[in-house]
DNA sequence: AATGAATGAGTTTTCATTCAT
DNA sequence: GATGAATGAAAACTCATTCAT
C-alpha cells in the first residue's frame, strides 16, 4: 500500500516531467532543451529531473516511448473502428494526419527526439533498425496485406506501397506557408491518390 | 591575380571547412558537431574556423546552403535530360533516391540541418516558409502541370500529389534493417505506384 | 528557519566572492580580473561565481555597490559626529582621506571599477549622470550651504566649492614616491587651505 | 636621404596609428580596446600595428607618451605667457580646464590609459613614481614657489597646494548632468577661490 | 522526495602575435 | 611596408551530474 502510494507519487512526478521535456523540445528544440529549462517549465529543480531519470539519455528515451504510445494508440484505435481494409486504411490515413493537427506540440517534440537523438555510439535513432518492430508500420502493411488478399488493392510491393503512405502523411506537417492546407482535405486528397493508386472502387473514389 | 589567388585560397579554406563541417555532422551529428571537432577532422584550429565564418549559424547556414545547392543540381541536370513530363518525373523521382543512394554523408549531414538547426528565434528550419520557394518542389509542380495540361496525368491537385512524392521519395533513406531495398528496386516502385495514381500509360507501366 | 539559513549561506558565499572580487581588483586590475583569477582567490570554481551571480558585469556591479555603501558609511557616520557645519566638513574632509590610508585595497578596487568598467552603451561609469545624487557629493553640498546661511562660510559657488574639496580628497591617493604624506597630515593641511578659501575663523585656523 | 624618407614615413603610420588608438579609447574605452578595433579605425590590418610596436604595452605606452606632451606643451605654453606667479597661475588653471574642454577625446584616452594600465608587475600607471619628474606639477610648484618668495602667495605646503589645484582641475571632467558648467565659469570660480586661499590681492579677486 | 550548492568538462568566441608572401 | 592566414591561450558562460541536507 505505501509502496504504491510511493509509486503512484514517483509516477505522477515522471509524468509531469515527461509532459515539461515535450513543451520544452516544442517550444526551443532538442538542442536547448537542458535540464535547466525542462525544469524551468516543470517548476521544478534539475536535480529532481537527475533522481528520476538517471540519466538525459534516459528522460529523452522515455519522453520518445510515450510520445510514441500516445501517437499509436491513437492512430490504431480509430483506424481499428472498421473491419475491412479500405476504411481501415482510410482511416488510418486520416487518423494519422488529424493526430498532426490535434497534437503539434507532441508531434514536433517527436521529431526533435527522433531526428536529433542518438545513441552512445552516434547511430541517430531515425536510422536505428526497428528492433521492436514498428506497430504503425506493421499495421498499414497488415492492412495492405489483407485486401491485396481480397483482391481489393491492386499492389505489387506492400513494403513500398506502406512507404508511399507514410511518407504521404509525414509530408503533412511539413507542409507551411501559401501552401498550408486543412487537414481534412489533405487526407482526402491523399486517400484517394492512393485508392487511385491500389485501383480501389470504393465509395471515396466515386 | 593577386587578390584572385588570395580569394582562391580563402574560398578553398572555406570549402574545406564545409567538407570538414558534413563529414562531422554525419559521424556524430549536430549536437556534438562542435567547432573542437569540426577543426579536429579539418586538422586545423578552431580559431581559423571563426576566422573564416562569422559564426556557427554561419557555418552551419553556409554548409546547408552548400548541401542545397550540390542536391539541387544533381537532381535537376538529371530530371531535364528529357523534355515530357512522364519521363521528366520519372527521372526526378529515380535522381532523387539516387541522390541519396550515391551521397549518403551530404544526405544525412542535409537532414541534421534541417532538423536541428533553429534560427535566432527558436523557429526550426522544417518549419521556415520557403521564402525563396524550393527550387525542387517548383520543378516538381511544373513537372506536374505540364502533363496535366497535356492530358498525360490524370491528377486533382497537383500541390498534393507533389508532396505525395516528396513524402516516398524522402522515405527511401528511412528504410533500414531487414526492409532493406536497392535504390533502383526502390525508384521502380515508386514511379509505377505514382503512374497508376495518374491514369498514365507509359512505358514503364507495361 | 531553513529558509533563512539557506539566504544566510548563500549570502555568505557571496560576501566572500565579493571580497575575492575586491582582493583581485587591487592586486592585478579590473582589465585582468578575469573570473579564474577571482575563483582562485576565492578557492572555489568559476561555475559557482556564475551560480551566484548572473553576469561578470553583475559581479562587478554588485561589487561596486559594496564598495560605495561602505566607503559612503565610514565617511558619513564619522562626518555626523558633530552638528555644525565647521566640525562636520572637518570631519569630511578627514573621513574621506582615512578611509583611503586605512582601506587601501577597497579604495583601489572601486577606482579600478569607476574608471574601467562601462555600461553595455560602451559609457563610462564615471562619466554616468549621478541617477540617485551620489550621497558623499549631497552631504558635502548640505554641509557647506549649512555654513553658507549660517555666516560662517564664505563661499560663492557652493557646487565648485565641493568639487574643489571632492577633487583635493581624491588626489590624496595618487600621492606616491618622495611626496608621500600622512593622511593626517595631508588632512590638516588641506582643511586649513579649505577654510582660508571661505575665510572661517575656527580653531583649526588659529 | 632614403632612409630619412622612410623614417618620415614609418612615424606617419606611428603617428596614425596612435591617433586611431586614442579615439578607439575615447569611444569604447581600454578593456575593448583590441588592437582588431585599433586597425578598424585606421583601415589597416592588426599585423601593421605589430609591426610598428613592439607590443601592445608598446603602444599604449607610445599613444600615453603622445598625450602626455600634447597636453603639457599645451598647457605650460598658455601658462608662461605670462612672467608674473599670479597670472601664471591663473593661465595654468585656465589651460589645464580648457584642454579638457577643447580635447575632450585626447583627454579620456588619457584618463583610460592611467586608470587602467599597468606594468608587466601590475603596477597601476597611476600609482607609478614620476620617475621623470610629471613637468606640470614641477611647474605647478614653481610658480607657487615664485610666488611665496615673492610674498604674493600665502602658503604653507606648497605640495599641498599643488595637489589641491590638480584636483580642482581634474575634477572639472567628471562634472556631468545637471551640475555642468561653462570651463571658463568653473575656471573662474576655482581661481577665486585658490586666490582666496592664497590670500592673493590680484585683478581677478576683485 | 526534493533542493541548493558545487564542480569538471566542454561550449563559442576573441585576442595578441607570428609568419610567409 | 603591408597583409591574410593561422594559432595557442584565455575569456565568459552553460551543462549534466553529484552530494549533503
Amino acid at each position: 500500500m505505501d509502496n504504491n502510494k510511493n509509486t503512484f507519487i514517483q509516477e505522477a512526478r515522471k509524468q509531469q516531467i515527461i509532459e515539461a521535456t515535450i513543451a520544452t523540445l516544442d517550444d526551443i528544440g532538442y538542442v536547448k532543451a537542458s535540464l535547466a529549462q525542462i525544469a524551468k517549465r516543470a517548476s521544478i529543480s534539475t536535480a529532481l529531473i537527475s533522481y528520476h531519470f538517471v540519466d538525459r539519455q534516459d528522460l529523452i528515451n522515455q519522453s520518445l516511448q510515450a510520445l510514441i504510445e500516445q501517437s499509436t494508440t491513437f492512430i490504431l484505435t480509430k483506424t481499428y473502428t472498421a473491419s475491412d481494409p479500405v476504411t481501415q486504411l482510410a482511416n488510418f490515413i486520416e487518423a494519422s494526419i488529424a493526430y498532426q493537427a490535434t497534437h503539434p506540440k507532441e508531434n514536433a517534440a517527436l521529431l526533435e527526439i527522433v531526428f536529433n537523438a542518438r545513441t552512445a555510439h552516434d547511430i541517430p535513432y531515425y536510422k536505428l533498425p526497428d528492433e521492436e518492430e514498428d506497430p504503425l508500420l506493421t499495421a498499414l502493411c497488415n492492412i495492405l496485406e489483407d485486401g491485396k488478399k481480397q483482391g481489393t488493392f491492386s499492389v505489387r510491393s506492400v513494403n513500398v506501397m506502406a512507404k508511399v503512405i507514410q511518407g504521404a502523411i509525414g509530408e503533412y506537417m511539413l507542409i507551411g506557408g501559401p501552401l498550408a492546407i486543412a487537414a481534412e482535405d489533405y487526407s482526402l486528397e491523399v486517400t484517394n491518390i492512393i485508392w487511385t493508386a491500389m485501383k480501389v472502387e470504393g465509395p471515396k473514389n466515386a
